[in-house]
DNA sequence: GGTATATACTTGCGGTGTCAAAGATCTTAG
DNA sequence: CTAAGATCTTTGACACCGCAAGTATATACC
C-alpha cells in the first residue's frame, strides 16, 4: 500500500486538533464497529448498548426513561429503538403499578441469550479497534479525561430512584 | 446509591469502561454543539468540517474523493451533503481538466465569509464543551491517543495531486 | 483498436434518530 | 373537586447517512 494517506490530515487546525481527532476517531471505528456488528448479530450500536443496560439493570428491566437517559437517546428515538427489540422478541414491555404512565423495558429469555451471543464477539471487536490501541494504563488516563465531558444537561431532577410496586 | 445521577452509570462494564465512555460523551457533546451550530448559523458538524477543510486547502478547492476520506463520509454523504452548500451558494462545482472523471468543491465568496462568520462562535462553543475541560498538556494527550485509533482502511490510491483548469 | 478493470460520482432505498405535537397519567394548589 | 402543570410515552414529519447499483471516464493489457 501506498505510505500516508490524505485521512491523515487532521492538521488543518492547532486549537480544534483534539476536537477534530475525536471526531474522526468516533466516524471511523464505530463505521466498523456497527458494520461487524449488523454482521455478525443483526445488532446496532445503540441495540447492543440498550441490551447490556437492560441486562445488568436489577431485574433486567428499566424504565424507558431512565434507559434514555443513560443511553443518551431521546424519549422517541428509545421508543422506536425498542419496537424494534421487541419485535425481535429480545425486550418485552411491563407495566408499573404504582404509575401508570412509565412503562418498563424488560430482557425476555431470548434477549438475554442474545446478549449473551453478541457480548463476545462484539467485546473482542471493541478490544481490537479500541482497546488494543492503549496500555491499561493509559486506558485509564482516557477514561478519566473522557469522564469529564458533559453528559447531559437535561434537568437532572437527581431523583435517581424510581420504586417499583 | 441514588445520589449521582442515572448518567454516570457508565460503570456497568469494567473493560469497555473508556469505550462507553467515549460513546457517550460523543453523543453528549455533539448534540449539544450542533444544535448550537445549527440554532446559529444553519449549518451540521460536518457542514462546518466540510467547510474548514475547503478554508485551508489549497485553492480552496478539493476533490469530492479526497474530501471524502478526511471529512469521513462515504462518496453518496459527501454528494448530498454538498448538495446542500451548494444551495446554499457556499459551494461550487468546477470540473478537471485532466479528468473528466473528478468534480472539485470550491468555496465559493460567500462560503468564505460564511465560514469565517461561523468559525468564531463554533470555536468558542467546542472550546466551552471541549477543550476547556483539559490543560494544554491533557489535551495533547488525548489528541495523541486519539491518533492511534484507525482512521480509515479504504484503500488510499494516494494521488494527492489533480490540476486544474 | 478493444476489452477488462479501476476510479469518480450520483441516485434509490432504507435505517436511525431528532424535534414538535399530542395523548395519558400523576401531582399540586386553590 | 378542579384546574394547572409536570412527567412518560408515542406518532408524524423530516434530516442525515450508509449501502448497493448505475453511469461516465480513465487506465492497462492484448
Amino acid at each position: 500500500m501506498s505510505s500516508q494517506v490524505l485521512s491523515a490530515q487532521v492538521t488543518t487546525e492547532p486549537e480544534l486538533g483534539a476536537w477534530i481527532r475525536f471526531l474522526r476517531a468516533h466516524a471511523a471505528v464505530t463505521r466498523e464497529l456497527s458494520a461487524r456488528l449488523e454482521a455478525q448479530h443483526g445488532l446496532t450500536l445503540s441495540d447492543f448498548d440498550v441490551l447490556v443496560q437492560l441486562y445488568y439493570a436489577d431485574g433486567r428491566k428499566l424504565r424507558r426513561v431512565d434507559l434514555a437517559r443513560t443511553v443518551l437517546l431521546t424519549a422517541s428515538g428509545i421508543t422506536r429503538l425498542l419496537d424494534g427489540l421487541e419485535r425481535a422478541g429480545w425486550v418485552a414491555k411491563a407495566r408499573c403499578d404504582s404509575d401508570a404512565r412509565v412503562t418498563y423495558a424488560v430482557l425476555t429469555g431470548a434477549g438475554v441469550e442474545k446478549f449473551e451471543a453478541a457480548q463476545a464477539t462484539h467485546r473482542a471487536d471493541v478490544e481490537e479497534l479500541f482497546g488494543s490501541r492503549f496500555s491499561d494504563e493509559e486506558r485509564g488516563t482516557l477514561a478519566e479525561l473522557l469522564g469529564r465531558l458533559p453528559l447531559a444537561e437535561t434537568s437532572p431532577a437527581c431523583t435517581g430512584e424510581g420504586e417499583n410496586a
